[in-house]
DNA sequence: GGCCGTCTACGACTTTTGGACGAGGCGGTC
DNA sequence: GACCGCCTCGTCCAAAAGTCGTAGACGGCC
């Protein structure tokens, strides 16, 4: 089942490692650990994820180590764009969070692991050479939240909208007013999030959306 | 938990250097660089507070790289305990967040640096000279932070726990049996607070008040 | 002593919020 | 056609939240 591709271009018959994360520190780190193994080779560092997706195209590297959390395009766009340009791209995503939602939507866009940046160094060698194999990995952690995802509360397009700016502080006024609608039907909204969150008002509302990572404090 | 401190002598003449970060594998990456140079070693790792003390008091490192998020104990309160037990324990925060009050919290403690781990490998090495060298070390965006929280918001005792019971989502009723006092005082601190927040109500308190760090949702 | 900031507390008022009935339209599926 | 989920809107109401002004107690500071 090693199904071996010929798609290593690589000197020397190494595997080729793509590095995307924007602390710079770690990618060094991440980099000086892989360059131990015989058989791994970083081939570039990338910052955000338009340096990814071009260094990608540059490099076209057997994997890519990814984080989700970086400025100019979020992670789980890179690994969908990654995948349009060649569907057979293996991403493993190195993040340190295990917020909902996010596991789910990197693994569906294509990502083929996900582990936390509390990994250990083997651990982290033994993932990348699975996911060479054609394997999947995830973090214990990972998969545990994964299954709390799959009950996760399903939010309607305009339940999520009113979320969004009800954690921006909106009133239900100004809620109405940016949505179009009458404030009336705000509180429906507004009724309908409360009853799937478990709370009763907004406040709690917003800690409890906030935790379950369905919105971000901007 | 077993430690995960790994010990290793020190040779001569280098200056000893104790890692403390709950991810391992940024331990391992920023380890990899340190003992690249030839007048630095890292002596030993942790991966909590706790047991940052107990390497620190073991190996008593001529400098100690702390992150300030961690388990079991945070990282301001490693900074104090060390400087408790020796005014000159020389530490620098290598952490991914400037958050408003982390910044001077930790130079209040002690610190002598504080650097973000988007660092460039030789910019850390450069600090690490630096702060044992007697100096000390600000990253840019820290400095910059560090300007905005001098004109921050001061908030009283009461105020902030106030804030803090509204950040778990309680009502006025609740906050004001938590804290003792009558519902009426509870919107009085309520109302200082929004003046001091520049908002005008309690969702959008709590999205100012965490965006500025004067809170975190649990 | 006087001054200031903090914490506490009160009444009365307006606005906002949340809940409770109900109800029509619209686009799907069975 | 019947059913169902989603979105929309209405009124009425009680509770909560937010805004006024005022003021006593306490401690630190000049």
């Amino acid at each position: 089942m090693p199904s071996v591709e010929a798609v290593v271009t690589t000197p020397a018959g190494k595997a080729s490692v793509l590095l995307v994360d924007d602390h710079a520190l770690l990618r060094t780190g991440v980099a000086n650990i892989i360059n131990q193994e015989a058989d791994l080779h970083v081939v570039a560092e990338a910052g955000n994820g338009v340096e990814a997706i071009e260094a990608w195209d540059r490099h076209r590297p057997d994997v890519t180590l990814l984080d989700l959390r970086m400025p100019v395009m979020e992670g789980v766009e890179v690994v969908q764009r990654l995948r349009e340009r060649d569907p057979r791209a293996r991403v493993i995503i190195l993040t340190t969070y295990d917020t909902d939602g996010e596991i789910s939507r990197a693994l569906k866009a294509g990502a083929k692991a996900y582990v936390l940046k509390d990994i250990g160094a083997d651990a982290l060698i033994a993932c990348i050479r699975d996911v060479l194999a054609g394997k999947t990995y995830l973090a214990p952690a990972a998969a545990a939240k994964l299954a709390e995802e799959v009950t996760r509360v399903q939010l309607t397009p305009r339940e999520l909208a009113t979320l969004r700016l009800l954690a921006d502080g909106k009133a239900n006024k100004e809620i109405a007013s940016e949505l179009g609608i009458s404030e009336r039907t705000v509180k429906t909204h507004l009724g309908h999030l409360f009853e799937k969150l478990g709370v009763t008002s907004r406040t709690e509302a917003v800690k409890v959306a906030t935790r379950r990572g369905l919105v971000r404090l901007s």
